[in-house]
DNA sequence: TCAAAAGTGTTCAGCGTACACCCATGT
DNA sequence: ACATGGGTGTACGCTGAACACTTTTGA
């Protein structure tokens, strides 16, 4: 008897995977939400999703549809929580396993996003998704606030080189408060993952703002060493 | 056509919980594990767990678990993670949705416990276990430190009442490092959830030690403010 | 009287926070 | 010359961290 034999008396469940895709543009926070496609509550508001197929990893089930929606590989992508309710989706029971993504507009194939009729939205400007995929993304906002608290990770939202105020400005639509500039920046370099590039961007002053990119070696060299969270009372 | 059918035609998985149960005595952190009883490595060190079943959420699956288990209701439980690599059981494809328990181990029964061979183990000493429970053990240990860093939590792992000593013992053994006891008694009492009882502990000094309580209500007047990650650059 | 754990304060350094002015440049 | 965003430094208060002695009491 093969060992799969043994499994066999148990439920088996349909297992989706659903994304918070998160991006910043205009100097908001964005999220993107497409129409959903399946019969049951076609049309709807949802997020981008799909189903876990026979073999293949969670992991590579959110991947292969991130990339379907937006035509990116490579994309910042978390788990961030399982959600098991037995009716949380009237018409079957589904597993969902919600996962958010940090990507730079920029690069987003706006043709594959079309292919779902999907659209970005402000943060304060998301209309009604369907079951509990706003609870979702509450929990993914979250989530991302706290780590961008503790790591730098909102540079996945930026272009590769951009200005501390770009930046500055990402953390404010992040977490919906205003910061001061002379804190943020002696906060932000004093991390020493920023790299200050010689050219300037002179798209939105006449005097010019010098470009950064992120430092990935530095960024390296700080995670490996001792972690952030190093207890002592 | 009713809705369930316009999923028939995806693929689906079993789905099992795990529990990661972590319990406190002789001044060690440990961890429940039982010996698996299906068919497939049987026998070997497993995390306790169990599939979702047809009509149950996941959450309700882990509780139903955990009590047949421990004989515990009400258990501090948590979800920590899903373990989706579709080889990471090599029996069959099964997602594992993972949580985290603390339990007071005096409250513990051992009978129920005995009917799945369950041991405690202290953490320097975990046996083997089975696919990817280390791992799983590992990321819950390193989410409970951060969570009685920032959360009091640790609580849950004591008796009702409890002396400061027992509650820094309890906290060293969980981040594994020893704590000024000055600090840690300034610290812990300024969060202002502790009560303290007129009563002494006397078992383990003459003079004796008074007990505190956890006091449930200003822990939850605390929670409902503001929050304790607040954001100022 | 002594052994063993309980209990208690102060000092210092570093970090977060508040706050206001000059700089460079294109029009 | 002026309007617009870019860039910079300092002072204060709080919190975390290091550190040692007295108290109580049963044996």
């Amino acid at each position: 008897m093969s060992p799969s034999l043994y499994y066999q008396s148990f439920a088996r469940h349909l297992v989706a995977v659903d994304s918070i895709i998160f991006g910043f543009s205009e100097n908001q926070l964005k999220l993107l939400v497409t129409r959903r496609e399946l019969e049951h509550h076609r049309g709807q508001w949802s997020l981008m999703g799909g189903f876990v197929e026979e073999n293949e990893s969670v992991d590579d089930a959110a991947r292969r549809i991130l990339e379907e929606l937006t035509g990116l590989k490579n994309i910042y992508l978390e788990q961030l929580y399982t959600y098991g309710d037995f009716d949380r989706d009237d018409g079957a029971r589904v597993i969902s396993v919600a996962y958010y993504a940090l990507i730079n507009m920029d690069a987003y194939n706006e043709e594959s996003g079309n292919r779902y009729q999907a659209k970005w939205f402000a943060m304060d400007e998301i209309p009604q998704l369907v079951f509990d995929h706003k609870i979702m993304v509450e929990k993914a906002l979250k989530r991302l606030r706290r780590k961008t608290i503790i790591q730098p990770v909102g540079f996945e939202l930026l272009p590769e080189r951009f200005t501390l105020t770009q930046l500055q400005t990402l953390y404010e639509a992040i977490h919906g408060q205003e910061l001061d500039k002379r804190n943020f920046r002696k906060k932000i370099l004093s991390m020493n993952v920023l790299q200050k590039l010689d050219e300037k961007d002179k798209s939105s002053s006449r005097r010019g703002a010098f470009l950064f990119c992120f430092d990935k070696q530095k960024y390296n060299a700080l995670m490996n060493g001792n972690g952030i969270f190093d207890f002592k009372y």
